[in-house]
Parts: structure tokens; sequence; C-alpha cells
DNA sequence: GTCCTCGCTTGACACCGTGTCAATTGACTC
DNA sequence: GAGTCAATTGACACGGTGTCAAGCGAGGAC
């Protein structure tokens, strides 16, 4: 209960981790994590309890250890809207192929629990108001396209950098890193910032 | 083995239909699913054999139901590439709400499954080819943006008209089917056809 | 009317993964 | 040497999937 060693539950959470980063959420066995940690079974369950426990202190673990909050916050240093969007989403674009195979485990075990569908919900909120504050750095530059009202604006782009759109364009297609940033990039900027870009 | 009533079959698979409406993919029970047809369990196992096997069936039986082909590939009626684009994002915006919960089982299912995995990515190269179809429509027209590459154009659709984006803008937004529908079809507009659109 | 077959039911059970428990080990401290 | 702490070992309950064999009721054939 309350005497587990820190260092046991990092080595714990960083073999879920590189478990989970084939994508092979459900498949994934407590077992299987505890002889990637070189423990046993049940030093896993001491640590976390149960499986869904130790999916959200997963995810939790990798914001923490990518600084995600730092990444994801770069307002300071954005002078304009669209210099804002574009952090924003290259950020995310750097994040999602590590945050992936973890938050499609985490919103898989969603169906059956109820703690992880609560964080779950959570991290979508918080991706959310991210867009959101994105969204409203271009609109107070004017430079948000008049096509979309705000919250759309938001979804679309919340849309955009859904982690399973990300699945499904890397490990099925192939995608590599640099080149779905760029995409990602373009496609953020051609759908929300007003522009007669004119090219041929 | 060889002798099940096509009835029992329909009622089965209407069941698992119902029952997954709900997104709640996993945490349907194979005895869930007999109760809601009023059969036994073996019944269920006598006509599908295995879980994945029942899922893979209810979404051809949906598709089957709803004509999806027909629905689907409207071409004949479409004069201009973009009115082909609006064809195709409309018909997916009607078609979405009812496969998205037997689509997204069929998704988790893959974790395990080899079979459910090969379906899934059937589906998915299905999809993936109707978008490159629509694409294709916009090229011939000259209508394509020069923003993006024909591939990228179709990723870009394929990911707009992703079951995940449907899911967490519906059933966690509370998106209205008509508003969503207008949505998808203004973004797929603004993300792939080329035009100086200017409005304020 | 009885027999047969067909389609489903009943009840039992093996298997596997999760989660729990109690007893034990081994290292480190005092 | 005694005590403590963290993890191990091995056992087991539980629930869901999948399998098996026997049974049973309704309809058709004769």
């Amino acid at each position: 209960m309350s005497s587990e060693s820190p260092e046991t539950r990092t080595r714990i959470l960083a073999a879920a981790l590189h478990l989970l980063e084939t994508g092979q959420g459900q498949a994934v066995r407590m077992s299987d994590i505890a002889r990637k940690a070189g423990l046993s079974r049940q030093a896993v369950y001491l640590h976390f309890g149960t499986r869904a426990a130790l999916l959200i202190a997963t995810t939790l673990y990798l914001d923490e250890l990518k600084d995600v909050r730092a990444r994801l916050v770069p307002s300071r240093t954005a002078r304009s809207g669209v210099e804002r969007l574009d952090a924003y989403v290259g950020a995310w674009a750097d994040y999602i192929p590590e945050i992936r195979g973890v938050a499609k485990a985490l919103m898989a075990m969603s169906d059956t629990d109820e703690e992880a569908a609560a964080a779950w919900r959570k991290r979508m909120e918080d991706m959310r108001e991210g867009c959101a504050a994105a969204v409203a750095a271009l609109r107070a530059d004017g430079t948000l396209s008049p096509d979309f009202t705000p919250g759309e604006a938001t979804d679309l782009l919340w849309t955009l950098l859904s982690v399973r759109n990300w699945e499904h364009l890397t490990l099925e297609r192939g995608y590599a890193q640099p080149r779905y940033k760029d995409l990602l990039l373009r496609t953020a900027r051609r759908l929300l910032v007003r522009a007669p870009r004119s090219a041929t």
C-alpha cells in the first residue's frame, strides 16, 4: 500500500510505455508489462492496483516525461495568431507519435472502466481547450477564416489532431514524421486561416 | 454447422447492431447480444463461431442493410468534381452515425484478433479508395487545391471522414446530425477545392 | 400416430486474463 | 540478531470466451 519504490514504479511505467508503442493496446497484458520490467506480475498490481490505473498513470508519466505543458503552451514566444497556431500544431505533430499507443489503449479501456473513461474525457477536454486557445489567437488577429464559427474551428482543429488520425496514417500508410508534421501544418493553415492564397 | 435459419441470423445481427450503437464496444458481451435477440448464448456461437466473426458479419450486414455501395458511388449523377465531392462527403455524413458503434467495436477487436484486423484494414482501404476517387474527380476538373498532392488530399479527406472524429464530436460534444453534415461539407470544400473564396 | 430431422436449448466445462491473498525471501538498518 | 521494507511465490476466485454432448419441441414424411 504505502511503501513501493519510485524506481520500480518508473520501470513499470517505462515498460508499459514501450509495449504500448506498437499500438496493440488491448493485446498488452499485465504479465507482459511485468516481464518487460523484470518484475513479477504482483509487483505491478502492488504499484497500480488495476490495469486501468496503470494505463492512466502511463499517460500522465509520458506527459511529465516529455514536459508536455511546456511544449503545448508556447504562446509567449508567438507574435501572431498564425505563429501561435503553427506552434501548437507543430508541438502536437511531435507529441502524437509518442502518445499514440498509450492513448489508444486508454481509449479502449474506457469501454469497460469508468476511471479510464473519465481520464480519457479529461485528456480530450484539455486537448480541445488548447485548440480553442489557438483559435482565439487567430480571432484576436482577425486572421480566423470566416468560413467557420470559432466553436467549429476549434472542433476542426481538434479533429485534425485526433490520435486516431495519426494512427491510421502512420501505422497503416507509413507517413514519416517530418512529412506528416508538414502536412498537419499546411492543413491547419488552409483550414483555419483567412487568406486569399493564390498559387497555381 | 450447415443448418441455421437465416431469420435467426438476422435477429442476432440486428441485436448486435442495436447494442453496439451506444459506442460501448468492448463492453458488449456475447450473452448481452443473445439475450437481446431472445436466444441462447450458444445459438450465437452456432451461427458465428466467435465474437470477432460476429462483429465482422455485423459490419457487413449494416453495409448491406443500408445499401452502402449505392450511397457512396453516386458518380453518375454528379456533373462536376465538386458535386462529386459533396455527394461523397454527404453520403458519409449520413452513414457514419449508423456505422460508428460497430466500426469502433471492430477496431478494438483488431488488437487481439487477426481476422478482425484484416476486416478493419479492408474497410479502411475501401474508404480511402472512395476518397481517392473523389479527389480524382476534382483533379479532372482542375478544381483540386494546389496546396496538396493528390495523395495528401486523399489522406486528408480520409482523415476528415474518420469514424473516430465523428465519435468524439457526436458522442462527446453532442453535434446534431444536420449540423455536422453541413460542417463536413464545408470543411471538405475549404480544404480541397481550389478557389479564392472571399467573404468577410 | 410415430418417426425423423432440423434448429435451438441446457448445462457442464476448459482456458485465459484480471485481480486478491497469505506466506516467504532477501537485503538493508539498527 | 531483530525488525522492516519491497518484491516474490504460488494459490485461488471471478468473469468472459469458446467447446461439447445430450436433450427437446415443432414440422414433415410415411
